[in-house]
DNA sequence: CTATTTGAACTGACTGGTCAGTACAAAGGA
DNA sequence: TCCTTTGTACTGACCAGTCAGTTCAAATAG
């Protein structure tokens, strides 16, 4: 993640403060997924990560920043994982397997499902540039693997992969929150199966 | 809509009320919707509703009740929209009527769609409880769409009525959202277009 | 090898401001 | 007459951000 600030002793220097950062982010997700970024305060952060408030602001600079850094850093592991998935040499199975890592990185950080879908698609906010960043971001990805399903003609006729790729997301995301919160007894197989048996419907091979 | 608090006088009560209720519901959508409940002030609310902030107090109780009151109206509003596009005889239909009046509503009052979004999947919340009966409300419609589908044979096999379900929400919010926030630029036409080209793909009649 | 210095990392009490909710006297309206 | 609204003033809790001071590991000096 992101490198040392810029110190001269550049060896071993800040292997605590980037433990403490990561205590910080673990804490502030969990809390900040749960029940929104207003709804938490800096205090309680810093109490469940650990770690005095001062620490924050030494090593975030503000309520704001943390919340950025922890956007910027989701997304960047969610983009990352995307992106291995979705070059996948054929495009079924590049969707197949990019569906995959959405549901399970959904899964393993609900809480950052939860920020995401809380904060995307609030109008003003204090991180309208970098959500637009981070959404583009996702969006390109998906875009890319329905493109070139739509080239070898897997797409039905007239879908515009813009659309398509908003209506995915919107899927993934919705499924994993759901089964997250109201169907937490469902496994990740069954959950796996059905969207991907459902995707299958709209993008499957056009053998019939 | 929500009728008169517990009121004994049962009659004409209440004509100034609900007048003085729809400005803060008006008003609080709009604020609430942009920059999420905690982040807006009830004195806020009240001036944009040009109303005292007693007022609030007088006919709501708590800034919490109003939040509530707003959440139980639009969905009692969507849910009637929908169930009303959704019992057209054919399934087919039914399922694209219900698509066109759930965009139609995302787009008349985007700012619901927006407080729903950041609130429906908030783990703690204060409106666990009435988030989960309007959830519940709005899946069994679509549900009972997609159970129709299913039984004549629309939906591909192995589909869970109840994943689509859910689907279809994400992807009805996550579309109506993307098209107000990012892409406000493109005609209802086109995007309803684009979705019902879409699902047809999913759901389609199977006749080839 | 021991003593001293340096500075990044961290601490937590404190401040200034904000905000939900209350109080209440004085209208206005049916 | 009673229900509703207004406007203003107030309270008490809460909270983001600050800052003077502490800790400690590594660098430097003797």
């Amino acid at each position: 993640m992101s490198a040392p600030r810029g110190g001269r002793t550049g060896a071993t220097r800040s292997v605590r403060t980037e433990a403490t950062k990561q205590k910080l982010f673990d804490a502030a997700l969990r809390l900040v997924g749960e029940r929104g970024a207003a709804g938490v305060t800096v205090d309680e952060i810093a109490a469940e990560a650990g770690v005095a408030k001062g620490t924050v602001y030494y090593n975030f600079g503000s309520k704001d920043a943390l919340v950025e850094a922890l956007l910027r850093h989701g997304v960047d592991l969610l983009s990352e994982r995307l992106r291995r998935a979705s070059v996948l040499e054929d495009p079924s199975e590049a969707l197949e397997a990019t569906v995959d890592e959405a549901l399970g990185f959904f899964a393993e950080y609900p809480s950052f499902a939860q920020l995401l879908v809380s904060e995307m698609w609030r109008t003003p906010g204090a991180w309208r540039e970098t959500l637009e960043l981070l959404r583009d971001d996702i969006a390109l990805i998906l875009r890319g693997v329905l493109d070139r399903l739509a080239e070898s003609r897997r797409l039905p006729e007239g879908v515009r992969p813009a659309t398509a790729a908003a209506a995915l997301f919107g899927t993934l995301l919705v499924v994993s929150l759901d089964w997250h919160v109201f169907h937490p007894e469902r496994t990740k197989e069954d959950v796996r199966e059905s969207v991907v048996v459902l995707i299958r419907g709209v993008a499957g091979r056009r053998d019939c």
